[in-house]
DNA sequence: AGAGTTCATATGCATGCGCTTACGATCTGC
DNA sequence: GCAGATCGTAAGCGCATGCATATGAACTCT
């Protein structure tokens, strides 16, 4: 399967014209969660957590598990997660009164009240990092990144189960 | 220094215009990783493998220790790759004659055709998801990329230690 | 009403990785 | 020539994660 195939594409011919994608963006990625974490830490907030409050924000959800595959983590890790924030009255979890074996999962005043503040914070350092590019790389990159990232055929959901 | 520019930092208050970098780009990144993969397979390399090719053909390495650190693995943890891909001869791994402790690590012939195809194979996957950006944004993409990727601040070495 | 399914939860297992220690061979400085 | 540092290698610990199983409550379909 070693088709030198070299249209357009890679360069013509010989050696790339780029690091391979992965290569660059798999390190920007670790280093990008290495830098939120100290602000993580002084809010006292996992990773994980931080995702359930960013997603629970955006779309209202219904089960746990759905949570669980919107933020790709396991549905039985994120248990102890969510009872975290429930506890620290970040999050509400009512038992569904049309089915209840869902909980219903919402943000509380506090809760989004600190998700704003992280995410501000989190933002601000990764716009003074941004700032280091010229403006139209800037602007480039973050449309070609917001491209990507909503490609279906990149970001495949689990085979099989429709979001309902 | 840190003042943001006029357009749409996030400062001032109101809802983030955009996701988080790292939200965005550690999905991306697993979905390139994850793309991989079969290329990856289907030539027996493992990702450490690969970054091993990878590495030792732009820079020639003197200890193992440094191509560690360069690839960002544990020093302990390629020995075992090296070993099989010196017995695959796609590495040497010689003696140094001036330090007979340290091993000078290179490309085989046969490793650098390896290398080529399998990063022929894999940047030919990843234009084709390039190709689905407006080219204004792809280009802009990748230079913020790029640019972003040799950013020092970010991509920090192991604080304390100095390449001597 | 009963079978099968879905949900939240608890638990256990295996894996991959970072970090640490140990050890023998070798090099460097004194 | 000896002490201490460096290199490659081996082995083990601990943590986070993914995957699987089990259980009880609740829902659905027939």
């Amino acid at each position: 399967m070693a088709e030198n195939t070299a249209d357009r594409g890679t360069t013509s011919g010989g050696r790339p014209a780029r690091p391979d994608l992965a290569a660059m963006i798999v390190p920007l990625g670790r280093a990008l969660m290495a830098a939120e974490q100290p602000v993580l830490d002084a809010h006292g907030l996992t990773m994980w957590a931080y995702s359930v409050l960013l997603h629970l924000d955006e779309t209202p959800i219904r089960t746990q598990a759905a949570l669980a595959e919107a933020i790709r983590a396991d549905k039985t890790r994120i248990i102890a997660v969510l009872d975290d924030l429930e506890e620290r009255k970040l999050i509400r979890r009512q038992p569904d009164p049309g089915d209840r074996r869902a909980r219903l999962l919402s943000l509380t005043g506090e809760g989004r009240r600190l998700r704003d503040a992280v995410q501000a914070a989190i933002q601000q350092g990764e716009e003074r990092l941004l700032a280091q590019l010229p403006a139209a790389d800037r602007n480039g990159f973050l449309r070609g990144l917001q491209a990507l990232s909503t490609l279906p055929e990149l970001m495949p959901r689990k085979p099989g189960r429709e979001t309902r």
